[in-house]
DNA sequence: AATGCACATGAGAATGATTTGCAAGAAAGA
DNA sequence: TCTTTCTTGCAAATCATTCTCATGTGCATT
């Protein structure tokens, strides 16, 4: 199993908040730390797989959760598409989801989000995370 | 069936466009012209059945996919719950979720929209329409 | 006001993503 | 190694949403 040089940093991660590394944790979170994409469950499912046969959707569903939950993997729920997933380990970026492909593209403004933090400060509100996402066309 | 000022307008607005107007769909369009919140498929399914018993959950996804598609309704889909809808006859706006209690606050800020649509012409797309919520605490 | 027909409807089955119950299997600290 | 507790695979269950199909109905045209 070729393993990302993130990887270990998650496992680590992991293990210190007393998570357990299973044979199939480990090889979804080694498909999470090389993905350059944003795999889906079962794409996931497919990818996990070639590493280690016994892996299950239940699992993929099931430890997907636990990574959410452990900070190390983010869900990217975009509109009528079912979820995507990354590892938190790149920094802050939204995205733009193209209409007629459903590919991703990654993006960062600051100018974004200092404006997004001021129209929320002046609403009496403190952001505790945000979503932006540009479903967006290929120009001409 | 008390209408909202904004109902005729928006039925008006569906007929030039050569939507027909049954009974199930005047119930739900004045339900969601008199909508102060953002109310989800099976709530517009109590309110419109109020009205007319005869609605069913099927004419209300239904419906709502027409009047979307007519651009008189806008559907939320924030993460983990089912959509809301509210008509499009108010300025176009963000929203603010308040992870506490939930709560919808709607916002708006030219400059973000703008910044948004300069960036995405820099990557090469158009903003068929985006998404910005902030999921945000009440300060202090 | 009556007619025709394209479109809309209700009921319930189908779908697709995600979750869950349960019995068996496996981490990992002692 | 032993034991406790957590994980797993499988299949069944959920949940929001869409679809099928037989029946009903807007509404443009008589």
């Amino acid at each position: 199993m070729v393993k990302a040089e993130n990887y270990e940093i998650l496992e680590n991660a992991l293990r210190d908040r007393g998570v357990r590394i299973t044979r199939q944790r480990q090889a979804i979170l080694s498909v999470l730390a090389g993905a350059k994409d944003h795999p889906d469950a079962n794409e996931l499912l497919v990818r996990a797989s070639a590493i280690d046969p016994t892996v299950s959707l239940s699992t993929i569903y099931r430890t997907l959760t636990v990574l959410e939950e452990n900070g190390v993997v983010q869900r990217l729920s975009f509109e009528g598409v079912p979820a995507k997933f990354e590892t938190t380990d790149a920094p802050h970026h939204d995205h733009i989801i193209d209409v007629d492909t459903g590919d991703v593209v990654e993006f960062r403004s600051d100018k974004i989000e200092k404006l997004q933090a001021e129209i929320a400060a002046e609403l009496g509100y403190e952001i505790v995370h945000h979503r932006l996402d540009l479903y967006a066309r290929r120009k001409q």
